[in-house]
DNA sequence: CTGAAAGCGCTTACAG
DNA sequence: CTGAAAGCGCTTACAG
């Protein structure tokens, strides 16, 4: 009777279900408080019927914990921030989901902060959105800022995705590494050089792609041409692809990313240029290639191996900060690189 | 001096900076907490020069609000949960990129749960954890659950994806309108029926563009053969198409969705089949469909307005809820279709 | 226009 | 093994 008082109108005059608290469940039990937070948090020892009559009681009141009351006085969250921007790309896309997927195993919860741009100052401003209320921070999408301009919160356990940032912990893919394979292989193909349809000059992956690809053609003693900079959207790739198409001294194109290499294939396709025997072409990030036409020989990415590396590392931080106070101040991880061999580099 | 022992030591041995709160905001402007909080949520009328003031602490002491404190106390949040499932797909990252700019725009974060599988169980479990100190939620991914199966959150604002459940806010795609649309194009082509290459029997979105497939073809007096069931991956596409490829009476093919599309194409490449003189195909969604080849024609889903219809939906409840403590039992929005004709099915 | 008091729901010492 | 007291940081009435 006064538990129906108690747990219906506390907050009167609105009309609908209160959820119960621990205050409620303490009474339904005849119990205090603090032994439904032991049982919450699996605590200690309580005395095994102490605790049924708690877990009974829970469940008849459907009881879950109120997380901002709990993050408020322990001082601590089981929240992860994580920072992107242009989430719905693919890569992004399957990062996020290995991120929540692993970030859950370990008990954490997700907050979702996109950015409008990947400029420094917009993912400065989402940082400092994310950062709030969280245990700790996993930031993607950071391939265009300076990093100069970058301010990254102190204090707060951090991992990024990204290789450069030597000083952070991070989790990285071994872009350059993944271009001289693509490039070792399409000399091996025959190829005398290798044309390179980049990312925008501003991403420090299509730069490290660069790097890679110029490193093979120079270590193999053949000239390197211009790159050429799409965008990485399959329009720029069109569009480069076209170009190509007229030149009938280009035989080899290694392309920065899939969705550039699909306008690509389109181009030489339009032309009506073989694939590969007049010209062999290489993608990047393997999403999707094996279904375009040809299908497309690809450098593949692991992006679950990534965000599930992002939120281990993590949590390493977490559990380190909270134990000592301390953020080792660095810890990468790079993944190595694989080459897929499909029909439009091989015969 | 005394400022300094007070914000530097409180949670003493850490060695880490605490975070600024109100009471140091407010013993650095000479003010009370409850000025700064007025100043925070810019509320009533608080004289320029107090607040300037208080700006400016706030500004120094790099002040933010803790949002745990501040739902906890208020006793509503400005989170709004969105739960997916296999959210790397591209429709869906593109429906949660919408979500997070709309919410932004709004003033709320996002909480975001991804359920381990599309089943009733899974996705119970996942909003039920969603649902903790968020103002509301979004649902995805509910196309292959049993309606009568799943449990929804009571008293909570809420919107779905999905045109279905009538009984509940939702903002859904014309499914079926925009099977009809393919189908309609395709014979006014010259095709004298359709074969459909459709998604898993068990999603209803799969269902929903097969029922616009066969009335379109019935309406049409055409034959309706039997749809070829896929799982939306471009592998079950290409298997699928491998059969069509061999069947020389198909000369028009609807996709449900534009990856098993690709997977179509290659099979009819494969077979040496020319498209669209020996078959014309038709995809679903017209994500990438353009750089395809040949380029894929496909009715154009707006993601964007998806998420930015779910957010509205979902913001408009929530203030509904909190004004009046109702909500209203349905406000669905349909998004009508749009066919992208392209080479694949014209000549 | 501004402030002193109380309390949101939980957990952390401290008793017993 | 269990409980009474205090407080995390904020905001909501209530004074003035």
């Amino acid at each position: 009777m006064t538990e129906h008082q108690t747990t219906g109108s506390r907050r009167g005059g609105k009309g609908w279900a209160q959820r119960a608290t621990a205050k409620d469940v303490a009474a339904l039990a005849g119990v205090s408080p603090q032994t439904v937070s032991r049982v919450a948090n699996d605590l200690d020892n309580v005395l095994p019927q102490t605790r049924n009559r708690v877990l009974d009681a829970m469940k008849r009141l459907g009881y879950a914990p109120n997380a901002a009351a709990r993050s408020l006085r322990a001082g601590r969250s089981t929240t992860i921030g994580l920072v992107a921007h242009h989430l719905s790309r693919t890569g992004e896309a399957n990062i996020i989901e290995a991120v929540c997927t692993t970030a859950r195993a370990h008990g954490y919860d997700i907050a979702l902060a996109n950015a409008p741009s990947g400029s420094a100052d917009d993912l400065n401003r989402t940082m400092v959105r994310a950062r709030q209320g969280v245990a700790g921070l996993v930031v993607l999408g950071l391939e265009t800022a300076e990093v100069g301009d970058l301010r990254f919160p102190v204090n707060l356990p951090l991992v990024i995705a990204d290789s450069r940032l030597l000083s952070l912990p991070s989790v990285g893919f071994d872009q350059a590494g993944g271009a001289r394979l693509a490039v070792g292989h399409l000399l091996d193909g025959g190829a005398r050089t290798v044309t390179m349809i980049a990312g925008p000059a501003t991403s420090i992956q299509s730069q490290q792609r660069v790097t890679g690809w110029r490193e093979a053609l120079q270590s193999a003693g053949r000239a390197t041409p211009e790159p050429l900079w799409g965008d990485w959207s399959p329009a720029s790739g069109y569009r480069l692809g076209q170009m190509i198409a007229d030149d009938s001294h280009v035989h080899a194109v290694f392309v920065a990313n899939d969705e550039m290499a699909s306008g690509v294939l389109r181009a030489l396709h339009e032309a009506g240029r073989n694939i590969p025997r007049d010209v062999a072409v290489v993608g990047f990030d393997d999403i999707s290639a094996e279904y375009l036409w040809p299908p497309l020989s690809s450098i593949h990415q692991d992006f679950r191996a990534i965000g599930h590396g992002l939120v281990s590392t993590l949590v390493e931080q977490i559990e380190q900060h909270a134990d000592a106070g301390v953020l080792s101040p660095s810890r990468s991880t790079v993944i190595a690189p694989k080459l897929v061999v499909r029909a439009s580099s091989t015969a």
